[in-house]
DNA sequence: TTCATACTTGACAAGTATGTCAAAGATGAC
DNA sequence: GTCATCTTTGACATACTTGTCAAGTATGAA
């Protein structure tokens, strides 16, 4: 191509995220945006239309990473091992910010999943990504005899769990009290050694 | 006194809890809340200063008729039952509505719990009331012979739940769903017959 | 080296939101 | 009935945000 872009987009999005993640959806503006990566503003409306695209693209190259990131988690053959680490990994990834900042996704369902049908699409598309990765390592369990009950409305009630524990990170900001929810949580359910 | 108010103001309060939760805080605006109410806007910044401090007063509003609601669904002598009816009530809250709205304790965790300290104070008393109802009647079913578990913990992963439940809401408004998430949750529990 | 093409930059206009204030209005207390 | 007092109202100034655009700039391709 001719008239070559200068910013390296895959370091906007990035930043574009933490913006989003600290400030929330509404509260960022472009200027917000533009100030941070460094890109003048009218650049980021020349390459993305507007706060909703940039958005829009900015969760697209998010999901992807944070999806592979939880399949990744959930290798351990022992499911609640799995599952324990996938959650503690969640928390961490909550907390272990110098800044504190929310979760990027959730905050994002709460502002923004009713604003434009391109943002609910790729909202939902993410939760019901994150809910396979979970239901596929759950039927493994239950084919593992690791796990007893339906795989589906567990991964579902799961996907659930971790944005109560992306909410609770708002009000208390403690590690530890996320921690004790998801070992609650996963006390609870029936899983066994094989 | 002389000069009386002319609004009511819990009709005011009601209305802009109301405005919260359908549009969220950062995306309400004083002019929203004076339209919606009927109240003028210069009114609204005479009886309160500001966006934060109504939305204050009316959280603390809400706060109130929401604690004693929950503690009355959690009367059922049948532990189960008691958490049971609570969730049900909860989840149909949030989805009887004539208009789709969030839910607006959720709604302003996610986007106003780290905006100022006092709005951040009436959002972590509110989750501290929840869960101590809930404890309580946890420590009550211990009691009875009905629950195994510690309830402290069970309690704060409960307000996880319940906000996840109300994130779950934003993306896909499907009170079937909700419900199932609660009766997942509900089933893991130790919960027996006395 | 030239050139078409797309990006960058800063300025502009329009729209929106906030907070304040003076004048007018209403009412409980006396 | 009068008055002190608070509320209401509409207007105003300020600030912020958005989106657009023309002029300038840089670069891959030929």
């Amino acid at each position: 191509m001719v008239g070559t872009r200068k910013f390296n987009e895959e370091k906007v999005l990035d930043i574009a995220i933490d913006v989003f993640s600290r400030k929330g959806f509404n509260a960022t503006t472009m200027l917000d945006l533009a100030k941070e990566t460094g890109v003048q503003r009218g650049s980021l409306y020349n390459a993305y239309q507007n706060k909703d695209v940039l958005f829009f693209k900015a969760f697209s190259h998010y999901t992807n990473k944070f999806l592979m990131l939880i399949e990744g988690e959930l290798q351990n053959l022992d499911a609640k091992k799995a599952f324990t680490q996938l959650l503690k990994t969640i928390v961490e990834r909550l907390c272990n910010d110098k800044e504190v900042r929310g979760c990027f996704s959730t905050r994002a369902i709460m502002e923004a999943a009713q604003k434009c049908s391109d943002i609910h699409i790729c909202l939902t598309r993410f939760l019901d990504g994150l809910e396979i990765i979970m239901k596929n390592r759950l039927e493994q369990a239950i084919k593992d005899k690791q796990f007893i009950g339906d795989a589906q409305s567990t991964a579902r009630y799961l996907v659930a769990l971790t944005r109560g524990i992306a909410v609770i990170e708002r009000v208390y900001n403690d590690k530890a009290r996320m921690t004790e929810i998801y070992q609650t949580a996963l006390a609870f359910m029936p899983f066994k050694q094989a």
